[in-house]
Order: C-alpha cells, then sequence, then structure tokens
DNA sequence: TATATAATTAGCCAAACAACTAATTATATA
DNA sequence: TATATAATTAGTTGTTTGGCTAATTATATA
C-alpha cells in the first residue's frame, strides 16, 4: 500500500499538482523553471520535486549544471492517473493561467532566468500583462 | 482544481485508503463496523467518513440509529480511480488482512459490535485465531 | 585551480492534520 | 417522557508538512 499512497500523498498539494500539470502541457521542464512558475524559493521547489521522483511520478536527467523533470512514462499506472486528472486539469483556472506562465517562461533562456531568480534585474522576462489598471 | 485536491487528499491517508478499500469489496458499511475495521475511537472514524463524504467520494444514508456509507456512484470520475486504485489495493497485505477482519465483522451483529465497542465483554466477536501460539 | 552557478540538503518555524476524550445531537424504546 | 445509544462535533495535543534562509554539492569556466 505505500507505493501507492506515496503517489496519493504525492499528488496531494496544489504545488506539486501544478508541477504535474505543467508537466503534461511541457515535455520536460528544468528545475529554474519550476521554481518561477510556482513562484517559491528554488529549495522548496527542489523539495517538491524530489517528493514527485520518490513516488515514481516523474523522472530527471542532469546535463551539466541544468536538471531536466518530466512524467516518469514508465510509472505502473501512469496511463490510468493521466485518464482521470488530465480532464480535471484543463478544467481549472489555475493551471491555464500556469499554462500562459510557462509559455512566457519557455520565451527565456534558462540563463536570464535564473539570473532575474537571483536578483540580478538583467534581462527582464516581457510580462504579459494587461495595461487596462 | 479544488474539487480534485479535495479528492486527492481525501485519499492520501492509510485510514481513509482502507475505508475506501473495504467499500470496494462490501457494498455498504455503517459507521461502527468502519470504527471497528480501523481499530480507532468512533470520533477519529466520524470524522475520516465525513472527509470521504465531504471530497464525493462516499455517500451515507441513515436508517434509524445507523449511518450506512457506501462509495458515491455519482462521483465524477469514480470509475477511472477504481481503474487506477483497484489493482493497486488488490496488492496490499494490509488490505488483505481488512478483507478477512470484515469477513469477521460482518458475522456479527452491529447490537453486539457497538456493545463490545462500549466494553461491554458480552457476546464476544468469534476470532479466527490460529491457536498455534 | 579559484570562482561562479544550478540544484540539493540542513535546520528552523508556523500551519495543517490525525488522534484522543468529553460534550452534543438524533433516534429508539422502556 | 425519561433513558439508552449511534454518530457527530468541540476542544486538546503531538506529529507531519510546506515554507523560508543558510550551507553544501556538483559542474562549468575564467
Amino acid at each position: 500500500m505505500d507505493k501507492t499512497l506515496l503517489k496519493l500523498k504525492a499528488l496531494a498539494d496544489r504545488n506539486r499538482l501544478r508541477i504535474f500539470g505543467a508537466l503534461t502541457q511541457y515535455e520536460e521542464l528544468c528545475a529554474c523553471q519550476i521554481t518561477e512558475l510556482l513562484q517559491v524559493s528554488g529549495a522548496t521547489a527542489s523539495r517538491h520535486l524530489a517528493i514527485l521522483v520518490t513516488a515514481g511520478l516523474l523522472k530527471s536527467r542532469k546535463e551539466s549544471r541544468w536538471v531536466y523533470f518530466s512524467l516518469d512514462e514508465s510509472c505502473d499506472g501512469m496511463d490510468n492517473i493521466l485518464d482521470w486528472l488530465l480532464p480535471r486539469l484543463r478544467q481549472f483556472d489555475q493551471i491555464h493561467g500556469d499554462f500562459e506562465v510557462l509559455d512566457g517562461i519557455m520565451a527565456v533562456s534558462k540563463e536570464d532566468l535564473c539570473r532575474q531568480q537571483r536578483g540580478e534585474a538583467c534581462c527582464p522576462v516581457q510580462k504579459t500583462e494587461t495595461t487596462d489598471g
């Protein structure tokens, strides 16, 4: 039961569900992109990602200094999880917001993204703000 | 997202998963039977059941003093949840243990069960103990 | 080889959660 | 109508969890 419970606990958190949702939209995302999406510290994002990997829901690969995360296709029962989860995720405002934000994040190089996260205010992300305020 | 998250949180607890599992085996169980299965206080069982009902996974009906719980067939996506969960639950020792315990519980009248739970040691449950100790 | 950097781990704190006992509610019956 | 009883709600307590900052690890590069 513990593996099943581990998967359920891993998904039973808003931010981790958002990570999972993001990875149904983009094949692969690196830690700094997830950090940017969730608007939490890198440490927090890293811990959430570790929980999802430990549960067997995500896999990661390291390429030089970057670590990329993706859905673990080999996860036993992943198809059934997606059957249940996908139509639900598509239904929710926050996830749609995430998808839009992600598009913005992907339009920026990881280098600039990380520079930004360090507070070096060079190369600002072009925010798609409405100017009706 | 909150309804989806609510369902995931509801299932992401060992005792609640056991309740859910029990109800895949027995169409309908009353609160005192669940209490007996989990070996927790009636208040604790009641709270777990309330969480599952609130999440839309279980429904309940009251019949005189007894409250009966069952899987909520009308729960949106219940089939998909079961597709994922059933083969996993069947795999685990604790759930199989639960099924055996449940058989014992169902062999006793609810009246006797509750008497027992109140400490009135009349009409003992026939435990299927092996006598090799 | 010293420095910069992406990610993780360690250590801390506040909020959420699961358990308990006691009190309350709703129903049946003497 | 007073009493018993099944279930729930209220209130308390210890544990788990999710967030942070600081320290560490692994990799690239000046």
